[in-house]
This record gives C-alpha cells, sequence and structure tokens, in this order.
DNA sequence: CAAATAAGGTACGCATAAGTATCTTACGCA
DNA sequence: TGCGTAAGATACTTATGCGTACCTTATTTG
C-alpha cells in the first residue's frame, strides 16, 4: 500500500505521523487512558491526582488540545468554585481499541527492549 | 483493567507510553514504513532518499536506535565503501500491523481533528 | 595526485516541550 | 475582613529534539 508515503517522497502525508504528532506527546495517552478506567466523567483535580505527577499547566494544555480535536467533552457547571467534567467522546473511544493493542504488544516486546 | 496504569498513580508503568516514548518521535515509524514498503532490505541513502526530508544526522540516530530495539537488523559488508543494508526483524513486522491500524483510524478521523 | 564514493561522527545552535512559581475569580463562611 | 475552594492563566526557566555544517575513512579511478 502506497497510502502512506508520497510517491515524490515528500512526508507531508503519513497517517500514522499525523497521529503522533497528535497524541504522541507526554501526557494526551495518559489521560485518554485515565479517562477511560476512571468512573465516566472525571474533574480536573480527580485526573490530576490520579496521573499523580502531571504538572497543572500541562494538564490544562493536554485537555485543551483533546477538547480541540474532539476526543474528550468538557462540561462546565457554573458553580461557585466551579465545576468540570471531562469524558471521552464517541471517536476518542474509538481509538482506545488502538492503543491497548499497542500496549498489548509493548507488554510482549518492551521488556527485552527498554534497556533505557 | 488496571494493568496500564499503577494503584499508587504512579505513572511509570504504562505500556502505551513505553512504545510512545521509544517510536513516537519524528522518524521511527517513517522508516519502519518505509523498509516495510521498499524491497527487502534497503541501503542507508535508499533510505535517505525515500524519505526525502530526513537530515543525515537524524537518520543514523533513528537505524541506531531501531536497531538496539532489536525493530530493524543492520547489515555490514565491509567494502570500500563500505554497504550497509537496513531490514525489519521480526519484532519489527509485528509491530507493523498495529500502526497501520492506527493509520487506518487516522484517515476516518484525522481529516476533522487536523486544522494545524 | 586528487577526486569521488558510502556510511557515518561531531560540534554548535535554535525552537519547542515541559516544569515551576505566582496570580485570578467568585462565593460561602469563620 | 480575609480565608478556602476548583479550575485554570501567565511568566519565567530549563531540558530536549532536531537541523546545519563540517570532518573522517579506505579504496578505486582519472
Amino acid at each position: 500500500m502506497k497510502v502512506f508515503l508520497k510517491n515524490d517522497s515528500s512526508v507531508d502525508f503519513c497517517p500514522v505521523r499525523d497521529v503522533f504528532d497528535r497524541i504522541g506527546d507526554k501526557w494526551t495517552v495518559l489521560v485518554m487512558i485515565t479517562l477511560d478506567q476512571g468512573e465516566s466523567p472525571l474533574r480536573y483535580h480527580e485526573l490530576q491526582e490520579r496521573i499523580g505527577d502531571v504538572s497543572q499547566k500541562m494538564l490544562t494544555a493536554t485537555l485543551k488540545r483533546l477538547q480541540e480535536d474532539g476526543l474528550i467533552s468538557r462540561q462546565l457547571y457554573p458553580e461557585i468554585p466551579p465545576r468540570v467534567e471531562y469524558a471521552l467522546t464517541a471517536r476518542g473511544e474509538s481509538l482506545l481499541p488502538h492503543l491497548y493493542r499497542l500496549a498489548e504488544w509493548a507488554s510482549e516486546h518492551m521488556r527485552d527492549v527498554k534497556k533505557v
């Protein structure tokens, strides 16, 4: 299949890289998996606690981007203090099985690989 | 499944992130796909030409790491000038279907997402 | 004698990613 | 009056990824 590289050898069109550019950063998949494994919607501070070592700045940025990409939803309840609930969208959920399959592969193969 | 996050909320153990840390950089998946779509082994300069815009430094670094991780093999023929052939290993090939599935997902969903 | 050739190595610098620390808002409550 | 609370915003600093430019090696060929 030549769908993944242009014939002129340019690199602009490569779906795999599109995905990695979007979710290949330090926190995105972790946020998605945390949402998937939590009870339905999770609040901002719940996410922060479950992930543990994410900085507030990066969690905010990651959530904002995930929302812009339509992978999670953000529901604001304008109370005082405010309450915000995050949840996976259908599109976000449709990505997760692929991530889990990657995780399975990793569990089988990364042990030897990981001499970091 | 709680396999992906530790119960103490630490982030050290997450297979998905292990994979992304290893192959989530700018060139790794592209090299793997290029090898997969080329005729069996490819030489260094063939890779460089097919990928097009990868710098020599990054291609070298990427190949070295892929080799360290056992995802590609490197066969050196000590001629003058030297000849080196790179090919996917069985482990490398076992990862590719997962990448292609991610690519399919991307083709379906990233069009809307990508307003970069 | 000098150039070309294949596969790199190395030094330097910029741009971006990520971390840290401080500030904000609006209200209830002591 | 001022403190706590939830969800951020912002400025500043540090770390990392990547690119550019130049060097190297050993041999054949003009």
